[in-house]
DNA sequence: CCCATTTGACCCAG
DNA sequence: CTGGGTCAAATGGG
């Protein structure tokens, strides 16, 4: 229920919304491409893929304008100066907790279903679990071990969903901004797990879309990539979907014009992998929210 | 001794 | 008020 941002300005709405419906229209037509298979290495989806990546980084440059620099922001980079709120609760009243902590908001999530605990490259310190109602099993908490040394503010929630054929969903929310990976060659497209099972399903929500013309035409943005897609074919439409999320990350660092203008290069690509801890595609489902 | 996990209490959003 | 997310003391392993 949180849509600060949507009630800003008419005119940021307008722009969001019509640069998320671009952004649709462009993807749509790269999977068209997928599906017909004719885009290995393919100016068309590359030029796509470019004007996905211009889309969606404007609507979230816009987004961190119109917004009080809380949900997006806070959630993404912890580049400000950690507010000591934290720190002298904690301190000075050592039994008293009360508003010690702030309960994450909307923050950006995805989801993985899997049928086994993989490793994805991070370090993992469990924080808690707890049971949940209506669910068989508990819902474990981890954060990243690196989040006070290094402040990186990722978490994911793990809960085994299934019994017969285990399944377990982890939800991660936030990105890492740590800089240790246990192994990095691995993680991205090293393997060639992408075609060995039934696909894989993209799904970009987006939660705060109250905009009505978003919502409209924009309720839920899929892409199923079939079992058959090649890795290249996959790693676009990843790619483009972790650009975006990185592209919020970096404007904290650099400029938005910096980025805007030049764009990620390749580099910058394989560390935003890198840090959203998007592993191998072995899994049946992996689901973004926004 | 250090660090990760466990676990009950605490806190907040809905 | 309740469910779920987080904290932090206690505990255990290396």
């Amino acid at each position: 229920m949180d849509c600060s941002w949507v009630e800003s300005t008419p005119f940021d709405r307008k722009k969001v919304a019509d640069q998320l419906l671009r952004g649709h229209e462009f993807a749509r037509q790269l999977q068209a491409q997928l599906r017909s298979g004719s885009s290995c290495g393919g100016t068309d989806s590359d030029d796509l893929v470019a004007k996905i990546l211009s889309s969606f980084s404007k609507t979230i440059s816009v987004l961190n304008r119109s917004s009080d620099a809380d949900d997006i922001n806070g959630s993404i980079v912890d580049n400000s100066p950690p507010e000591e709120s934290e720190d002298s609760c904690r301190s000075s009243t050592p039994n008293d907790r009360r508003g010690c902590y702030k309960r994450r908001r909307n923050s950006h999530s995805w989801a993985r279903d899997s049928s086994s605990l993989v490793d994805d490259g991070h370090a993992w310190r469990k924080y808690g679990q707890k049971s949940i109602q209506n669910a068989k099993f508990p819902r474990n908490y981890y954060r990243c071990t690196h989040k006070f040394d290094q402040g990186c503010q990722a978490s994911k929630q793990v809960q085994q969903v299934e019994e017969h054929p285990p399944k377990f969903r982890t939800t991660y929310y936030g990105h890492h901004t740590c800089t240790n990976f246990l192994n990095t060659s691995d993680i991205v497209l090293g393997s060639s797990n992408f075609d060995d099972s039934g696909g894989v399903l993209l799904s970009f929500d987006s939660p705060t879309a109250a905009t009505p013309a978003a919502v409209h035409d924009h309720e839920r943005n899929q892409f199923f990539l079939p079992a058959d897609t090649d890795a290249d074919a996959m790693a676009r439409v990843v790619k483009t979907e972790v650009v975006m999320r990185g592209t919020a990350a970096a404007e904290e660092v650099c400029s938005p014009s910096d980025y805007m203008s030049a764009g990620p290069s390749p580099d910058d690509f394989s560390e935003v992998m890198m840090s959203g801890s998007i592993g191998d595609f072995e899994d049946d489902v992996l689901q973004f929210h926004f």
